[in-house]
DNA sequence: GACTCACTACTCGGATACCTTCTGTCCGAGTTACTAAGG
DNA sequence: CCTTAGTAACTCGGACAGAAGGTATCCGAGTAGTGAGTC
């Protein structure tokens, strides 16, 4: 049970992309966050992928959020990233070995496929009840309302000036 | 983020292990399900780890559970077999870059942080309000209540007559 | 001065190696039941 | 017949290869801004 790295990487870019208001290239946040330029492109092309974010080519192209911050909850992010797969796969093996049960009788899932949907749901439910708005009211409320329009003046500027 | 293969092994031996009233050899559990004797012998060795069987050597040495049913829960298993660390571990890039926080007023888990662990919480809260001895009714309730004690015979039968 | 056109620089996107982790396997240490000999 | 020592077989436990997915990187396709040239 290991969730992929690039999650944080990508929560992150999406609340600071909430900040900016022209597209901002894949190595400027990854300069923002001091991580590899190359393996943070990887993850926006998924979310990219996915549609959370809209990828502008050309000179002055970037990133931007799709649409509003309050509709993209972070279990889309994490399903962009990490795949939309559970984390339990049931492969059936009641129906094999000796007691075998035929398949034919297995109309329903077996009872520990049902109680890990459960806890993948209870999971996926946790995650869909928190926007990106929602972590960006969090950011303001302990960095201060001051801190995200600065990070996003620095994204938009096209000199690394304030470096 | 994918759970480890074994964790379904685990539970269904577990499941099984409270229809027998011997310890049971690693051996016949693979041979019930039909799946690798080495490498469910490794996920035995982990549940024999945290306690949740205990291991009985020599000839008619094998696995008991260790205690009632209705206290191993399904969350038990899973750390046992997967692990009791978080699926989404913080690295703290907020006080990476140039807009970084400084470590001194990171008192607290960022936002981002805090979600993911929630999530992970609300997962673990689900996966441990389901023990062993729940299990065993749900499957009780879909198979007839003859299926385990079948199973347990054939658990504690040294030879595979009932092949 | 305004328009057109070619150029350059910068962007995203996917294809390519490296490495950690999971999967699967093997052999050794230890314990128990069985066997056979002796009293 | 009972006791006892020895043997043998079977168990768990941890150490050892192979494979898959995540991590990190690079280069090519495409586009917008820029500058010179021309009318």
């Amino acid at each position: 049970m290991k969730l992929s790295g690039g999650v944080e990487w990508a929560l992150h870019c999406c609340v600071v992309l909430t900040a900016a208001s022209e597209p901002v290239p894949a190595a400027r946040l990854a300069l923002l966050h001091d991580v590899s330029p190359s393996y943070l492109a990887k993850q926006m092309q998924a979310l990219s992928r996915a549609g959370l974010v809209h990828s502008v080519q050309g000179r002055t192209g970037g990133y931007v959020l799709t649409g509003d911050a309050a509709e993209i909850t972070v279990l889309d992010v994490v399903q962009a990233v990490d795949g939309a797969d559970p984390a339990f796969a049931c492969t059936e093996i009641r129906q094999r070995g000796p007691f075998g049960t035929p398949p034919g009788k297995c109309t329903e899932p077996c009872p520990i496929a049902r109680t890990m949907a459960a806890a993948d749901a209870a999971w996926r439910a946790s995650l869909r009840a928190v926007s990106i708005a929602d972590l960006v009211g969090s950011v303001e409320e302990s960095s201060g309302p001051r801190a995200l329009p600065g990070i996003g003046a620095w994204l938009d500027s096209t000199s690394d000036a304030s470096g």
